[in-house]
DNA sequence: TTGTTGTTTGGAAGCGCTTCCAGAAGTATT
DNA sequence: AATACTTCTGGAAGCGCTTCCAAACAACAA
């Protein structure tokens, strides 16, 4: 019902042998230069498209890598559907297929079920909010992982994330240039490794500019909205006349508060987040924000994967991905927002 | 590398032929009671789990399900993450797993070429900014299609959706009585059968009222925010009390203007959208809203699709589901939005 | 007991593809 | 022209599973 025309098919159109037709299709080598391209020729003349299943069952592959994200993430965060938009893109782009595979925090059966029934070849996770137990599973499992976002401890993983650091230094740099003196924070969970990152560049910004830093100012948050929200007043009734905070989300929280308590932003208090989602266009007005590249971030991800799922190099164990800023400086608001 | 322990295993540990073995395992009769429930225990106690590739390759099916959305839809619209997520879920609770297909308008190669080569067995169509080619498209390759959330002129293909006309009644009913003496609407776009329906139900709720319609002070709007927010002025300057808004994403961008020019909502223009999705608790005030129960309308497109793909039965033309009717009376502001 | 049904079971043939292996063909070296 | 290589090519063996078909067996009636 699916594809009609078969390997044999072709091979017996183009007068050789399915050996022949395969290795010629597959851009193996032992095909006589002519050979290889009368194949190739006959077979698109044929409409043949190789059968997946077979393809898999015979050579192992399934050109099928899995996103794993954590079920609630993608509602609450923009954050992550613009990761599965990019990473859908990416994978399209190297013709490999998306399996989409949302769990939660733990890892739940049925969901490992997919992954080890051999229906993706990799997995790339998006660790924001997926616990540690799942990346345990994974390797253990011997199943080719990229994680996205956040640098785990542990060792011989390999881990596509954007530069952190120097981005939040960036922005933090920016908030003090404009004339902040005393500036607060609300982070992201700070086991996480990106959200500690960016609690650090927090600090390298003051530290290039001799500014001392009051910690007692940088609150930990989870990277929701929900708990930015709570956290807030806390951080507003300290005075700060800035507010750097550890994704858009949290941003968006404090921001919310702000508004009810009638607070102006930016005059008097400055608000900038990371991440540079889409979730900044919801925003009036718009914020001070850390672009993540995700088609860049998802592009990598998906190479690395396909390159640890061949085997064909060692593992590169860390890519970085710089960032870009994306500064408001003006409190202009324009386009439809909420 | 990823299942060890294959089917001869079984039987061999069991003492039965790997038929029997197959047999017993899925289901199919003509196996003695205690030899299947036999072969059970020691599939389990092997941890056995069958390799899909071979199962697809000789059984035809793949287990796996297609969910086509507009690649943009996921960003702007958070009715396609609602209901990705609701479909990830339902897969999942079939025992299918869910390829995440992310296409343009028209139907590009690439992603053709992975659902006709047999990755999926059956897609599921949101067709909310799916151009109708890709509909053709799929049906003339025969693949078990259903689509949801409009209904479409084509006849013969399945099709989920709410119901759309006596549930925007129920709101427009609410906003009528409610005092709303001049009600305006920005629909979806007229095209699709589901906006065409709201609309509708809009006319219902006067009608059942004896209260005249002004057709002019319905405007066609495409579900965007953004095309909300342009068309909003227009409608406002008509001087309405109230404006009954397609979907959310149109409420929002509604909500957005008479932000912008300082009227009260729901004091002096009352607002309401119809999806019910995570988007309306970014908004204060709290829409009123009609809840899109997307968990059942996922489960039944699931149920139907596998329906379809099996041949088992006739296939059911179209599935109608109630949706769940969220009235927000008084301006109640809570939690953190934008 | 024998003949008939009906139920279980195993053998075997593929599903469409990759790849090992050995043989055929072609080229280069004396 | 014969030998030794190198490059191509086809045969055939699976990958792990489903399912057709016929054999084996049980149960029952005659």
């Amino acid at each position: 019902m699916t594809s009609e025309v078969t390997l044999d098919d072709v091979a017996e159109k183009s007068g050789v042998s399915r050996a022949t037709a395969s290795r010629a299709l597959n851009g193996r080598d032992g095909v006589r230069d002519d050979v290889r391209e009368r194949v190739h020729i006959i077979a698109k003349a044929l409409g043949y498209r190789p059968n997946r299943a077979a393809k898999n069952l015979a050579g192992g592959r399934t050109s099928v890598i899995g996103l794993l994200i954590g079920r609630d993430d993608i509602h609450t965060d923009v954050y992550a559907v613009s990761l599965i938009q990019a990473v859908a893109k990416a994978a399209e782009d190297h013709d490999e297929g998306l399996m989409l595979l949302l769990d939660s925090k733990e890892p739940t059966e049925a969901v490992q079920n997919l992954i080890s029934d051999g229906l993706v070849d990799g997995v790339i996770v998006s660790v924001v909010a997926l616990g540690e137990r799942w990346v345990e599973e994974l390797l253990d499992a011997h199943i080719p992982t990229v994680l996205v976002g956040s640098l785990p401890p542990r060792p011989g993983v390999a881990v596509v994330s954007v530069e952190n650091i120097e981005s939040s230094a960036t922005v933090v740099g920016h908030m003090l240039d404009g004339g902040c003196r005393r500036l607060g924070s609300i982070t992201g969970p700070l086991d996480k490794t990106d959200a500690m990152q960016r609690a650090d560049g927090y600090r390298l910004a003051h530290a290039r500019r001799s500014l001392p830093v009051d910690e007692s100012l940088i609150i930990a948050g989870d990277y929701t909205r929900q708990a930015a929200y709570d956290l807030a007043d806390r951080l507003i009734d300290m005075k700060p006349d800035g507010i750097f905070c550890g994704n858009d989300e949290t941003a968006l929280g404090v921001l919310r508060r702000t508004t009810e308590r009638g607070i102006k932003v930016p005059e008097d208090l400055a608000i900038a987040g990371f991440d540079g989602t889409s979730a900044n266009e919801v925003a009036a007005p718009r914020l001070t924000t850390i672009h993540q590249p995700f088609a860049e971030v998802a592009d990598k991800a998906v190479k690395a994967l396909i390159t640890s799922i061949t085997g064909s190099d060692g593992p590169l164990e860390q890519l970085v991905v710089p960032t870009i800023f994306y500064g408001e400086t003006t409190k202009t608001v324009e386009g439809p927002d909420a």
